[in-house]
DNA sequence: TGCAATTCAATTGCGCGCAATATAATTAGA
DNA sequence: TCTAATTATATTGCGCGCAATTGAATTGCA
């Protein structure tokens, strides 16, 4: 377990993997908050920019599998950053179930207007390249064996 | 910034900690649903109740400052657990303002209902205990860090 | 003592996050 | 070819998470 006591203890939030997780993502979440304020995006809408900026011209399915959300949850976002000039919603000649969503100049120039942001999450985070990235991939690895135990589980009970 | 990269890189969703945290945290949440359906819980819920588990009879108010969450949150989610019968709210003689959380009897004996869960988490993180307890003290340094940035440039601007 | 400022909890409004469902387009198979 | 299954997206409903507001109780200070 996160637990990593004796077995038997009283479970203790302090000592939980997953509550420290819970906390030091809406931590980040919280930080990003000023500084997104300004270019008018939440932290959801802006890991979508980040997604499409990377690239362009995704399908809705193709973001939400980068991003691990299904339509349920992108589809008013999108729908939201499309009204804020951002973004277009274009449906595929070749396969009209599909919606390419495509960045407008706005969209494409606010970029720049974001690049001040990293440097400053980073010192804000307290901790140097090296260190930074070994979390990540400690909770990228995290991540996989956790979906990975869910898709075994899953597959048991049908 | 979260992005190990040399400056002025493109931005990569998979470089960034924030994103990793973000689905780490969205898994563990996932991983947890169906362990805690059975218990009528959500995973907010099961972390309030571990809270009582561990303290009985906080006020909202320190529920919320262990929880990381204010009384917005808090106030419907404890009234749709003193509805499912796990817990009361009672007004402090004291201090009328506060409302005290006590367990009921069925909140307690659910304790003993959740205790399998948090072994079975814990296979499911494919982490042994050292790895466990390094991380969730790392999550928990960088939660702090995130915190006293917010708090500074907070103080800054008035 | 009396009144302003503070504190605690609840409420409102909005944006996720996700299950379940709906709808339309496409593919597969008899 | 005609139909059943599948796929892509959208919608609905509900529970967080949080800012802003409200209302009531308490504290502080003149």
């Amino acid at each position: 377990m996160e637990n990593s006591g004796t077995t038997g203890e009283q479970i203790r939030l302090q000592q939980m993997l997953c509550f420290a997780l819970y906390g030091a993502a809406h931590a980040f979440s919280r930080a990003y908050k000023p500084r997104l304020e300004p270019l008018g995006l939440t932290y959801p809408q802006y890991l979508v920019m980040v997604s499409l900026w990377e690239k362009d011209g995704q399908p809705v399915k193709a973001l939400g599998a980068a991003l691990g959300l299904d339509s349920g949850t992108l589809s008013p976002l999108l729908k939201r950053l499309e009204q804020a000039g951002l973004l277009a919603r274009t449906r595929a000649k070749a396969d009209e179930r599909q919606v390419h969503i495509t960045l407008t100049e706005k969209g494409r120039q606010l970029q720049s207007e974001a690049a001040g942001i990293t440097p400053l999450m980073l010192s804000a985070t307290g901790c140097g390249l090296e260190e930074v990235a070994d979390l990540r991939d400690r909770l990228q690895d995290l991540k996989d064996n956790l979906v990975r135990a869910g898709d075994a589980s899953a597959a048991e009970h049908g």
